[in-house]
DNA sequence: ACATTTTGTAGACGATCGTCCACATGCGTG
DNA sequence: CACGCATGTGGACGATCGTCTACAAAATGT
């Protein structure tokens, strides 16, 4: 529709054309400054070195461009995660073992998997920091979209470690919903992965920790008191449809609010 | 300093001065609109019922009326869920109990605390939702003050399993790491919570077994393998100093960015 | 080569914003 | 009563904002 080139959807693109330095900006200031809805148009077109009209070449809206931004760089993410999973699917190792055997085996793939991760927050952090203050910010659009994309990063999570945990015999619903907590989980562990780079080791280590914890705590429970996991039905559904706008009356176009000078520090007297 | 009278803290005080409505209105425009600092100090005075001056009669900058908001709100939470708790502290079943036994002896601890806590959310919405986007939004201000919360949360949280199960013994590291993992997660739940009132029993259940889960993953690690589980030191430090500051140059005074009419939606042609 | 689409620029309009100033009112204390 | 103090009001300023219309240049298709 808008580059006929293929673009190699690289973010910092430099060569590339203003919808690329747009979506830059954008990340860049939504993620020192403040949140996405927040900025402003001419803001973001400034800094990317357009006339403010230039914005509306290539986005109708800031709910556009946090859109093209997830579908680039959330795609990014999820293709690695999963080529990499798929290059680490060694052949499951002895098919019957305790449950001991079976975690402590699964090390290396946890660690693997939380370091890709990790690594790829903090060679995105713009996007990452981005994500997460849009999950719960500003516009019902962004929010859906990020949290679709959380949940499918746990489908293929649960996918994955059915496919090379099959033995670790998890009903599905429970895999799913075990997922979606560590994925959960994870963001925390990243915006501290980013926070403090002084703790980066520990943080790694936490994150590998709490998820062999709770695989372990399920199998644990699964092997005990069937009374204390029921599950009921598929856990959660993949975010069906919105059915109810958040807003009071009508669907707010895009963002609102925000004021003109705030304490924008006047910073040129 | 500011109110003489003690101000019984209720938050949507009718009768009460300019301040309780104000932080009323904060959190109403905040929770249904945008993000704290991206409110307008005129939007939220005329929601008030107030001339735009009136704002700074009480607070010199909306980071001011944040804290305020997370001190009354967040202090209101942490006192109800101690008391709640300690209400509970019936004296620890037998002490020589099986993993099995003491976990299933905890459910209704469990229960009740999870209960208290959606309970709160969604008795105050508003605040939550404030307090969820300003945990990873606009002022680094705000930010600390709501991690902090939750850090406190979590040391009452660990301080209170200590004493009720003091039984299951979990190093302390261990068990004030895996209280913080509780609390962010139980961010996500009462997400949920407040998302999705039709599923309120569901996200009740997998809040439940989840905490289950991860405790009793983390007694079933501590049984098995010893080299899965160092923890190093102290997991995390209750959040030290600010030490760096994450804006560009200055320290922002309180907000920034945040555009004129943004897409207000011409809501008056 | 020429028309069309895409991308970008320039200027202007009305609206909202934060903030400052001077002024008005209620209240307790001397 | 006079005084200080907290609280609230109204008007005005300069600045930034989103968006609109009109025009320019480069790329593209035929």
């Amino acid at each position: 529709m808008s580059t006929r080139s293929p673009e190699p959807a690289g973010l910092g693109a430099r060569g590339a054309g203003g919808r690329q330095r747009l979506i830059a900006a954008a990340l860049e200031l939504a993620s020192t400054t403040r949140s996405l809805a927040s900025l402003g148009l001419r803001e973001v077109t400034r800094s990317a070195g357009l006339a403010p009209n230039s914005f509306y070449r290539h986005f109708r809206s800031f709910d556009e461009l946090g859109l093209a931004a997830v579908d680039m760089l959330g795609g990014e993410l999820r293709r690695g995660l999963r080529e990499r999973r798929r290059r680490l699917a060694t052949p499951p190792a002895t098919p019957l073992a305790t449950p001991q055997q079976i975690l402590a085996g699964s090390q290396s793939l946890i660690g693997e998997t939380v370091g890709l991760v990790l690594d790829f927050v903090a060679e995105h952090p713009t996007a990452f920091i981005v994500g997460m203050r849009e999950l719960n910010g500003s516009s019902p659009v962004m929010r859906r979209a990020v949290q679709q994309l959380m949940e499918d990063f746990a489908t293929d999570m649960a996918e994955d470690v059915q496919a090379l945990m099959s033995f670790a015999n998890l009903g599905p619903a429970a895999l799913q919903e075990i997922s979606r907590q560590v994925i959960r989980q994870m963001m925390f562990f990243s915006m501290d992965y980013l926070e403090q780079p002084q703790r980066r080791r520990d943080i790694r280590a936490q994150a590998e920790r709490f998820i062999l914890r709770v695989f372990a705590g399920e199998m644990a429970m699964g092997a005990m008191a069937p009374a204390a996991k029921p599950v009921e039905g598929s856990a959660q559904k993949p975010l069906k449809k919105p059915a109810r706008a958040p807003a009071k009356k009508a669907a707010r176009k895009s963002a609102a609010g925000a004021g003109a000078g705030r304490a924008s520090r006047r910073v040129s007297p």
